[in-house]
DNA sequence: CTTAAACTACCGACCGTTCGGTAGGGAGAG
DNA sequence: CTCTCCCTACCGAACGGTCGGTAGTTTAAG
């Protein structure tokens, strides 16, 4: 059994749980081992939330950054930003589930340094809108507010995305797309 | 102590710690009772969290309902929902947070029966956008997957909105309207 | 022989919950 | 007016069980 192994477990057993609701034993039976081989591996329960934290975070932002150096439209580049997000959030369900609802467990030691990184990854969106608008592609009256609002409509499907659903993320993310970028209003705007 | 100020505190103690992650030795601090006491007043923990759930919900249907019996476009009407359900979202933050994030540690006999109720105030956003759809004031691929989306941008607030912030959640919901109605782009859409 | 990785056994603390009991305030009978 | 009875609201103490975490031992591979 490697961490790997184990984080990943865990995060298996966050989503489903929640991170105060899962018990070490829980994750121990999820990986088959016992719960005190588990402090082999991490100090405490503590730190593999931190662990898989840090790793979800990183891997969106990484793959977030690999987009924004893409050569494309601004536009185009939204749309592959959210298709690619949104694909990480169904390949990868279980981490990013942990990444957005369980961040909140964190002590508040490893918490306030967590949150300059998630600032990060949400300046990436913000950014990427605010470059549109100077082009003159976008336009919005808040930008910080865009990008929320996006993220906001992209991270809540964790709560009822289901793989064996009727759509798959990927249709998600265009329909997404095509709602951010056109707006729900018929006539063309002033 | 009355059984709604034990609902007060226990949905402050809840959006703080998350339900398992808090005791009915916090929910009873807060409420400065002992423990014991809280037993009198509920049968149980899962007891509590349910009638939240179910007064948190009644609370934004309700609002929903009172909204959408309003004489007005399709239009307006979106734009008020979407203030009136923001609004509520920042003066009743505890209980909404709770409804929002903390009811997936319903029991499943709970559970099961919270989902239609749910349901039900999805479907009357839902609904929302097909009238407009039917009306030719909106146009959109898929009802559904907008609902979502605007619930999604609305629902995440809890995650950020501080009431000591830059902007009320007025502002908030007029910009959040605006984006979804009109869109990113510049240039009309085709 | 060493060392990493797994095990069994256990700990104190805390969990949700229950129990027996009490303070105080009406209600009804005499 | 008072005594009895009941009721609501609450409390301190304790229950069985589970929690995160630790100690010490065995296993297996290099």
């Amino acid at each position: 059994m490697t961490r790997d192994d184990i984080l990943q477990s865990a995060a298996q057993v966050f989503r489903q749980k929640g991170f105060h609701g899962a018990s070490m034993a829980d994750i121990a039976e999820a990986v088959q081992l016992q719960k005190a081989s588990l402090y082999h591996h991490f100090g405490s329960k503590q730190e593999i939330l931190l662990e898989l934290l840090d790793r979800a975070l990183e891997m969106v932002t990484e793959r977030m950054a690999e987009v924004m150096a893409r050569e494309l439209s601004t536009e185009e580049k939204l749309r592959q930003a959210m298709r690619v997000y949104l694909k990480t959030l169904s390949e990868q369900g279980d981490l990013v589930s942990v990444l957005l609802l369980e961040f909140r467990s964190l002590e508040p030691a490893f918490y306030s340094r967590h949150i300059p990184n998630r600032d990060r990854f949400e300046r990436m969106w913000r950014d990427l809108i605010q470059q549109g608008v100077d082009e003159g592609a976008f336009r919005c009256e808040s930008v910080s507010m865009a990008a929320r609002a996006l993220l906001g409509a992209m991270n809540w499907t964790v709560t009822w995305y289901r793989r064996d659903g009727p759509m798959t993320m990927e249709q998600i993310a265009d329909s997404f797309a095509d709602l951010f970028l056109n707006g729900l209003l018929a006539i063309g705007h002033s």
